[in-house]
DNA sequence: CGGAGTATTGAGTACTCTCAATGGAAGTGG
DNA sequence: CCACTTCCATTGAGAGTACTCAATACTCCG
């Protein structure tokens, strides 16, 4: 696994606070869907609001989240290109999501997606398959949860992520501790403290460059 | 919440320990779909087969599920009346599935699947509005083992399948502890403690008639 | 050279897990 | 009809792990 820490380092640059731009998808316009770009850190939509649009990422990473009652964010998944979010069963969004790295994303109006896969087989197949792999991704969120120790989750984790992100080319994968912790339902001391552990076993490698487990 | 515990008592009677019979779906046929009975306990489909069917359930409940490294069960879901289950990404079953109640389920064709919803749209919203709920049940699942404490774990738990329940008119859902702890990532005494102490508190009731939490 | 944000590390606490024993309910067979 | 078996739930005790609080270090930036 190339360690998590390598893209944090030398990517630290490009910081953002709050999300500041907030309309929909703007700018240009396929026939199917509308492209965005999106800084890192910058909103996309926010749990609670209409749910006009779903997505598909290009390129870069995009985080959704929710905040459960007791102020913890609960990071439902990181988005590599290829990946769909934020299509939902109701009419509202139930997580927030904005750029984890800047990112290029496609809008696709959820009121037309009905008629659009009418018409559409390529699409429909696409669509179907894109549903289908989120599903997957989810799951394997699920079994993440469910190892049991800090340790266990955060190899698998490394794996998967990394698999993931080599498979979509994606180099650019600025996680930080606190992106870890909050995906797995950890604290960032205990991340820190595990991968501190892995990479004196010689786990894997934190801060150089990429390499194997 | 109705009690989880009420269920159980009443259903102890049809016990099943192996599946037993393997055979995809059986009996009789719709155009589009192949109706089935199971029986408490037994298999439907087993993690690694090939998934030439995915499922929906017509009544009674069904259960998937993983056995992960350390031999312990990771429970991926229940499913409900009018949930679909086991339509994979891949070309092989990643869960397991069995009866957690007599169950009567409809077996759909996969590989048929792009060819029926290109010619069916209401099977076609169907089948994309199944995908999405099944999307949101894992995702709730996440959250629910997202949060910290047993006791939240549980709270939540409870009231979620007890909306469900009463959403789909079931009422016969034979859950036991270890049902719980395996879907919570819990330990099954640690389930049966949590639930001593909410008794205790009066926030269920265990046991006895359902009735509100 | 501060300042902000993040990562690391330490100490103590709290929670859940594991191991283990007991109790209760249901089904089996004499 | 009752012993016997089996499975599940409960409860206790002790151990281990992750959490919280807290202080310090590091990196990048203005």
């Amino acid at each position: 696994v190339g360690s998590a820490k390598d893209n944090l380092v030398h990517l630290f640059g490009p910081r953002a606070a709050g999300g500041v731009s907030a309309e929909p998808p703007a700018v240009d316009a396929g026939a199917v869907g509308l492209s965005r770009t999106v800084r890192r850190g910058e909103r996309i939509f926010t749990e609670g609001e209409t749910a006009d649009f779903f997505y598909k990422v290009v390129s870069g990473v995009v985080r959704t989240y929710t905040i459960l009652d007791d102020g913890r964010r609960q990071i439902a998944g990181f988005h590599l290109p290829g990946d769909v979010f934020g299509l939902e069963a109701g009419t509202h969004h139930r997580f927030s999501a904005n750029g984890l790295s800047a990112a290029t994303i496609v809008a696709y109006s959820r009121p037309d997606l009905d008629t659009l896969l009418e018409a559409n087989n390529a699409l429909r197949k696409q669509v179907l398959t894109s549903l289908v792999l989120e599903l997957d991704r989810v799951q394997d969120h699920v079994l993440l949860l469910g190892h049991k120790t800090a340790r266990e989750k955060i190899e698998v984790f490394l794996l998967c992520i990394a698999e993931r992100a080599s498979r979509s080319q994606t180099s650019n994968l600025p996680l930080q501790r606190s992106d870890i912790a909050d995906f797995l339902g950890l604290s960032r001391e205990t991340v820190s403290r595990t991968l501190t552990q892995l990479a004196c076993n010689g786990i894997i490698e934190v801060k150089g460059r990429p390499n194997e487990r």
